[in-house]
DNA sequence: GCCAACGTTGGC
DNA sequence: GCCAACGTTGGC
């Protein structure tokens, strides 16, 4: 299994939307750059755990835990003319962008800053922390995954 | 609100 | 296939 992490705008979608969610699960959809669909269609599992994480808002921060519940199936968003996410180029018999089903298991009681990650020597490589990265789907080593879980802990 | 960084588009 | 122009992301 793999771990990663997936980044929403807490004004678009927070973990409390999640955490309130039917099943407290919900497609990831809307995804519309080509390397995080590859991740999405291609490496993406169920089973699968990932940090949520809170961009372009006060506190860019991690903020809790997701699983991925589901394989990788067609992003209906995509053919629907009425979303904000509608792609004209995506047909069903041709889908073009993918999503995952995810399930809320764990709201942080405090979250894990961008600016506490980039205190970490340890996360220096992280892609998260890289200078211009705009990827939405991140892969973490199990090493990344465990420091940054530990940070999670140790600020309980 | 600014702006750096990056991705996408489209003319040639 | 190059690259300029434009659009978007996202931290600050």
């Amino acid at each position: 299994m793999r771990y990663w992490v997936l980044k929403s705008e807490p004004e678009t979608f927070s973990i409390e939307d999640l955490e309130q969610a039917k099943a407290k699960t919900t497609p990831w959809d809307g995804v519309r750059n080509y390397q995080a669909r590859n991740f999405i269609r291609d490496k993406l599992k169920k089973d699968d755990l990932a940090f949520f994480y809170h961009s372009s808002c006060q506190i860019p921060a991690i903020v809790g835990i997701v699983e991925v519940v589901s394989e990788a199936c067609p992003d209906a968003t995509a053919f629907d003319p009425k979303s904000p996410y509608y792609d004209p180029k995506s047909a069903p018999n041709t889908p073009r962008w993918f999503k995952v089903d995810v399930k809320f298991k764990q709201k942080f009681n405090s979250p894990i800053s961008l600016a506490t990650l980039r205190q970490h020597p340890s996360l220096n490589g992280m892609i998260l922390l890289q200078k211009g990265n705009r990827l939405s789907v991140i892969p973490l080593t199990h090493k990344e995954w465990d420091t940054i879980l530990k940070i999670s802990k140790d600020t309980l």
